[in-house]
DNA sequence: CGGGTGACTCGAC
DNA sequence: CGTCGAGCCACCC
């Protein structure tokens, strides 16, 4: 929909990650056709908590697994345990295994 | 209304 | 190896 603004596709590809699995700004970013806009997709998230529908900012991390975003959640813990309650084992704000949960849109999205 | 900024990423040096 | 800078676009002041 090109009266969507990148901005709002962001959000229905973050909708869309299963339970227990996370993906990347990059990878979001890329799907939604702005590759260099991984930046956009941060921003998206710090917006999430306004929009009606709930969006999983917590199962979007940067490239290497890292929970770079745990600060704006209301409790720096909340990410973290919301993420360990999917199944998912973080050490040190890192995802363990990130190679296995990651989801990758372009390869679960047709 | 113009400029600064950000939950990122990639490539140069 | 590590550090630095540029690019991207919506939002706030």
């Amino acid at each position: 929909m090109k009266d969507k603004c990148f901005f709002d596709r962001v959000y229905e590809v973050v909708r869309l990650i299963p339970r227990g699995r996370v993906t990347t700004y990059g990878a979001i970013a890329r799907y939604v056709g702005a590759p260099q806009s991984s930046r956009m997709v941060g921003w998206a998230m710090n917006a999430s908590h306004s929009q009606t529908d709930f969006i999983p900012a917590h199962r979007v991390v940067n490239r290497i697994g890292v929970l770079t975003g745990k600060n704006h959640f209301r409790h720096e813990n909340l990410m973290q345990e919301l993420l360990e309650s999917e199944g998912i084992r973080i050490e040190n704000d890192q995802v363990q295994a990130f190679d296995k949960v990651f989801w990758d849109p372009y390869k679960e999205l047709i």
